[in-house]
DNA sequence: TTCTGATTATTCCAACTGGAGCGTATCCGG
DNA sequence: CCGGATACGCTCCAGTTGGAATAATCAGAA
């Protein structure tokens, strides 16, 4: 049972459609914007296969040359592959994994700057956010027009849906910042001030 | 202007309150569970430390033994630090960064596992965000009860509220599948069991 | 014809991360 | 007073990651 990181899933996926080489694997990459799932460079791309074969759950179905060019070599799933292919999805779909959005570091952070300061940050992240959305809506719309069956597309729905949540959390922050029904401590406000002052 | 990680922003955190040695730091780590906004480990510790020392954030105040112990290093932030950290912080707030949650590519992948599979995962996956909510809840309470300020513990109504957007949207999805308002790819289906015919 | 810039494919290395391991020191029970 | 557990504090190394560098080919412009 050996670890899959998120950018071996994307791998995986797309020789679950056909065997390819790397370099088709980063094409393809690009143009069904799999980037959005995971971060994508080459040499992670290069190292990822590596692993994998290793790992056994890719091997090698031929290594050709056209003219000087370097050699492709062509990978397809085994059938160990097929499987933890198939386990990662569910496991990943049933755990809830223990993440860190940068977000909510900043928000723990929040009261070691001004309030002021604080707030015009937030609202340029719920303008950010509200741009966000419309930009899926036009994505989403674009989806549903071209009749592509939904269970393709619905993780742009889940996106859609926690961006939304997100921008209600800052909108409802930003106004009990301003309400005053949520109070900047005075420690905090005190401690600010006194570095500013270290500082001169 | 160096890029600064997360587990650099937790140590400028709490440099920000008192000079420290990274023993100490890591205690504190502990001891406030500031390991929910950054993964913590030793190892990455002192090279954060390191690092910020090395980009002029953080400086040496003195190293002293205290009988055959190892050395201890005590750090202070720098006023360039004391800027940076202020600056990473508003960033954090008004960005919205591009990450990439484990379930957002669960959920892309579903379409390649049987429906009932997916929908047995899912429904594990609420009860594992209602416990989480439960907690959370918990957590909450203890707070307000200890009448802390509350901008000392935004973050944690925070994570709730995402928590909360995600079991919605899951409960909803398991719903759509349930009643068939959502209906699974006929190819997706065969394409499974042509793999699983293939593995025999 | 030759130069320029895009495309095809990969290698390489510097930086970062995680965690096991190591050498004290102190505390506590028998 | 001796042995083992626990606290202190750090180093080291194997594994990953990101992206620059490389190297060959091809299409089109000058």
């Amino acid at each position: 049972m050996v670890a899959i990181r998120p950018l071996a899933m994307v791998v995986l996926e797309l020789l679950h459609e056909s065997p390819m080489h790397p370099y088709e694997i980063q094409q393809k990459i690009h143009e069904r914007q799999l980037g959005r799932l995971t971060k994508v460079t080459v040499g992670s791309l290069y190292h990822a296969v590596e692993k994998l074969q290793k790992d056994g759950l890719i091997e090698v179905v031929d290594t050709s040359r056209e003219g000087k060019r370097p050699e492709r070599t062509t990978y397809r799933l085994t059938s160990s592959g097929v499987e933890s292919f198939r386990c990662e999805v569910l496991a990943n779909a049933a755990e809830v994994a223990v993440e860190f959005p940068r977000f909510a570091m900043a928000v723990q952070h929040l009261h070691t700057v001004r309030p002021g300061e604080a707030v015009a940050e937030l609202r340029l992240r719920a303008k950010a956010l509200r741009e966000g959305l419309g930009v899926a809506d036009v994505t989403i719309a674009e989806l549903t027009a071209r009749n592509l069956e939904p269970m393709f597309w619905i993780d742009h729905q889940y996106t859609r849906a926690m961006r939304q949540a997100e921008l209600d959390w800052v909108e409802r922050l930003v106004d009990r910042l301003s309400t005053g029904e949520l109070v900047w401590p005075e420690a905090a406000r005190r401690r600010v001030e006194e570095l500013e002052e270290d500082r001169r």
